[in-house]
DNA sequence: ATCATTGCAAACACTTTGCATACGC
DNA sequence: GCGTATGCAAAGTGTTTGCAATGAT
């Protein structure tokens, strides 16, 4: 865990323990978790942790750019580590999220003359291959 | 609001008083409100107006595809009519959305062939100009 | 000793649920 | 009168807040 402890601090991050255990899971597991379950996950490891460090971490992790948050449906915010630009697909059925390989469009010069541009996110909805033969 | 009531109709939505003033200010406000927004909204002509009954058309117009659902921050759902595909932009500073006219990509032929693509949803954050001015 | 980090409990905001009332054909 | 639409109040869920306790240097 050593080099995560690097990566943290890269970010103005001081590495305590349950901030690597973050950031770990969400380096390692890669699913679009939500704070729910990223606390229910390190509960195991770190029984003491509380839903609020979670909360706070995030916070700290998308304050610092180190982590971004995606909005799906069901009011749940999800915490993705940033790395290139990719688009995520929701499953309707099984909510199930899946990343697709294709890059959010650049918005256009007029616009960006403007505009200070962040961050973009590209999202679709319907059903995934297993969902699919049920309907 | 006549030819409201043909909308609401070839959607299979029984087009109700409060189910027309509902879509009525979707349509002429179009600017992605929250439940609360429209309630607030149409309270002035329809004081009885209940949020749940907002809630509930909302759902209703969402499930007959007139309208979608779009997530932003702060865990909030925003409501739009279906037209045709666009992106917004939402300004992290004051929490101002615009639409851009930029189209979400294609997903690719591969991806289609094993899922079921519903709706794409493209959303840029950053800042706006007047905000720009601020940072 | 000081400052940062963590944790609890309560508050909050948004949404949903269960059921009762009212409305339209 | 029957089925749909509406509304109230309560519960539920995810998140934030205030503050106290703990930890690190």
């Amino acid at each position: 865990m050593q080099q995560y402890s690097e990566i943290l601090r890269s970010y103005d991050i001081n590495p305590s323990y349950t901030r690597l255990l973050i950031y770990q899971y969400l380096k390692e597991v890669r699913s679009h978790p939500t704070a729910e379950e990223i606390y229910r996950a390190i509960l195991g490891t770190l029984p003491t942790l509380s839903k609020t460090t979670v909360y706070n971490t995030l916070h700290l992790f998308t304050e610092k750019h180190l982590a971004t948050m995606i909005m799906m449906d069901e009011n749940e915010t999800r915490y993705d580590l940033i790395t290139k630009p990719h688009a995520h697909f929701k499953c309707m059925n099984c909510s199930k999220i899946f990343d697709v390989a294709i890059e959010p469009p650049a918005i256009d010069a007029a616009f960006l003359k403007d505009y200070i541009v962040e961050d973009a996110q590209l999202l679709y909805r319907g059903f995934c291959p297993e969902c699919k033969k049920t309907l």
